[in-house]
DNA sequence: TACTGTGAACCTATTCACAGCA
DNA sequence: TGCTGTGAATAGGTTCACAGTA
């Protein structure tokens, strides 16, 4: 990923090619700017950001505005598969064991941790699970880059401490928890508590 | 909510809440600052906009002000309840049927939906679960507001657009699909795939 | 005509810098 | 001294407005 880029630009970045590879044809930038709720201006600032400009009076190529963004975002999309972990296999963690999930989605589950030993014995799943006292090894060993938290509340911390600890690139929280992490740390936060909060404080953003 | 208050003000106002929550004693804008990531002084003006000014050379009463934000923030945390409903109850969405989850969370679960009727059969809960074809019924009698939605990525459009024409006021999306919704629905997004993508482009962002 | 591409203007949010105070 | 409270400065992101083009 290119420098120079703006955080939000990028994040619309990703979403755009989400959105494209759902679509075929041509598309205008007034539609994407509909679907992702800003102005087509902005949207074509951000196409531009990386360079495109193929764009007619009649919209942009659906697959070639695509290849543009694959080629310029991170290859997530392609073979190179990003290696992440779920941390936390109660009910919530376990869900994430699904396969297809992440089909397609650029990354692979590689491992599983929870504390509770019963846990990683009992559950299957195509990868391996272990206790969580593993959690370091395997992490250098998997060579794992993401992490999915999901255990309990009162473990969020620690172990988003000891997954920093292991130079993890990410966390994705499911913990209701506000998670100190290092720069170096990015993360987002999924829990549906603090989601919940975060939607009811939401100004009434008027009209459709 | 009272109105002038910039949105990422709010957002890190909800956050402030949660952390103090959780605290006791006296605190500094710059120990909360660490904790949100961003500067110390953000953190006095987000406190200056509630009008709360009751800091002294050591810091805020954690007590003090938390007080002060949740006689600020909207009455979630407090008895009158705001209630939501899960949409889709496959692995995940029955996940969160899980009682505790939203234990003082501010909202309860009063209803769950799916289109799969022999999961709203067998499943069981402390509120009760309805097909899909019941959802603009159910939300209208039981005043729903808020929904989670966590079905097949299949489903998704649909019932984000069944949802919005019931007037529900926010919904949590666990699904992957960019969900189109008016200006009147808050939106945020969960799904463990989005997510890791919005990580992976997040630019590095140097030092701790 | 209907769109893109883009510089400039605008607006919003964050940080700086410092006076005031326990 | 070490903090808050806050106006001013800066930075950042979005929208406007319009020239250029198939």
């Amino acid at each position: 990923m290119r420098e120079g880029i703006s955080e939000p630009t990028k994040r619309r970045l990703v979403l755009l090619e989400h959105l494209l590879s759902r679509m075929t044809g041509r598309v205008t930038s007034k539609t994407l700017s509909t679907l992702l709720g800003c102005k087509d201006s902005l949207i074509r600032h951000d196409i531009a950001s990386i360079g495109f400009s193929k764009g007619f009076s009649n919209g942009y190529d659906v697959k070639e505005l695509q290849n543009a963004l694959l080629g310029f975002l991170p290859n997530y999309v392609l073979d190179k598969k990003e290696r992440a972990c779920i941390v936390g296999l109660g009910r919530l963690g376990a869900a994430f064991l699904d396969e297809g999930i992440f089909e397609k989605s650029g990354f692979t589950i590689v491992a599983g941790f929870d504390s509770n030993v019963n846990r990683t014995e009992i559950l299957h799943s195509t990868f391996p699970l272990y206790p969580a006292s593993r959690l370091e090894t395997v992490i250098k060993a998997e060579r794992i880059d993401w992490a999915i938290l999901a255990t309990k509340n009162e473990e969020a911390l620690s172990i988003a401490e000891r997954l920093s600890n292991c130079r993890i690139r990410g966390i994705v929280n499911y913990t209701d928890v506000t998670l100190k992490v290092p720069k170096t740390v990015a993360l987002e936060n999924a829990s549906p508590v603090t989601l919940l909060k975060l939607l009811f404080v939401r100004g009434e953003n008027s009209s459709e």
